[in-house]
Parts: structure tokens; sequence; C-alpha cells
DNA sequence: TTTACATATCGAAATATTACCATATTTATA
DNA sequence: TATAAATATGGTAATATTTCGATATGTAAA
């Protein structure tokens, strides 16, 4: 079908893994890292460390902007996009949680 | 095209984003979860947890243990799944050396 | 207000994903 | 070996995703 089921699922389980889903592309996980390392980058720097034409870079900001990973700011002609840090904080706070790790056998 | 380019991108993006978009399902991540709490379950309990088929489980199980985030070990009738710790790690140590985060705001 | 530049959207093609049912395979036991 | 139970695989339909080129939109400066 190619319809991800979402019923029968907890809010927070959909909503994570609605966030790790876009994470879940190296595109968009590279553009995460970029602006990791060179916060609030001018979306034209962002699509020059892309090998993807700059329609498609687009599209995945728009992603990442849906789920609320990263967000832009109108400055002068550019677009400046950074991290959103509750978001980032989120998913940090969701794989740490997990920390009943079962033992080695 | 609905293909992912992975071409032009580092192999620790490209392996990270894999093992990303196998979490990037409400399935596979309860799957994970599930496996968190109760370690190593036997594969029909997982099954009875998911609002979904048997052989979608099935699948969903697959690519988890494709990605390595989960091992699956045969024991009389059942196989019992547990998580590679060592997977989890790697997404673990990925989330948390991102730690430049930019200033908000 | 035209021009130039930056970014977003549209439209379409190729491929991927998710789901189910039906069936096959595997493994242990009778 | 036959049976039953557990799990995997094959086939297929519906929908989603990724990509690109072309074009639209927005924004600042001339």
């Amino acid at each position: 079908m190619g319809i991800t089921k979402t019923f029968g699922f907890s809010f927070k389980i959909n909503e994570m893994s609605d966030i790790l889903k876009a994470l879940g592309n190296p595109a968009r996980l590279k553009i995460i890292q970029f602006l990791m390392d060179s916060p609030s980058s001018a979306c034209g720097d962002i699509i020059e460390v892309l090998p993807l034409a700059q329609s498609t870079v687009s599209k995945h900001l728009s992603e990442l902007k849906r789920v609320k990973l990263i967000k832009g700011k109108n400055k002068g002609n550019n677009i400046y996009y950074s991290l959103n840090i509750k978001t980032w904080e989120k998913v940090k706070d969701f794989v740490l949680s997990e920390i009943n790790l079962p033992k080695e056998d």
C-alpha cells in the first residue's frame, strides 16, 4: 500500500518516528550536520554542499521544517536556516531515555 | 524517481541515515521500544503488541535486522529478538556528538 | 518599476515503501 | 515421518518518496 499505519500507536511513537524518518535521508541528515557545524546558514550555502538540484534541496528543507527540526529566518535576500533546538533535544531525550539496555549474550 | 542518492555523501552519513530511516516508522520504533523494556522477546510476543499482520511485522523485523538494530536467536520453536547494543550505541553517539548546538536567537 | 538574485512550487517520471493474504519454510514434537 | 506451531517469503495493490527541469514567487537594489 505504501501508507504507514499510525492508528494503534501512541502519539509519542508516531511523532518520534516522523522526526526520525525526516532524519533518515542522507541529504537531510547532512543538512542537519551542516547546521550543527555552521549554525544559521544561508539556504544557498546549504545547496552548495549537497550533490542535488536546488529544487530538491528546497523540498528537503521543507520536510525538515515540517517536523520542526529546523527553522528559517528571512534576512535580506536570503533565508537563514538554523536548528530547532527543542526538537533536537526531543530526539536526544528519546534516544537517551531508552536506558534499559539488555545485557549482551 | 523515488531513488535516494547516496553518491556524494560520506559513508557515515549514508550509514547513519539508513539506520535512522529504519527507526523512522511507528511499527519499527515500537519494536525497538518494546525490546528496550522486554529484552529478548519471542517474535510472537512482538507480533501481539503491534496492530499489523504477522507478515508485515516479520518484514519490519527483517529491516531492523538488515541495519543491525536487532538480532534474532533461535530457541526451540521460537526466535528471540533482542537489541544490537553496538548499533544502538552508534545512534546514541551520533546524536550526542552533535553538541555544537547554536544559540537560540 | 525593472532587474537580478534567492528560494519555493509545480508537474512528472522512476522507484521505494507499506500493507495484506496466501503460501512456503523451518523446527520441534508426536 | 507426519503434524503442528512459529516465522519468513512471494505476489500484488495502493500510496509515498525522491529527483529533476521549468517556472513561479519573493525581496532588495538599481
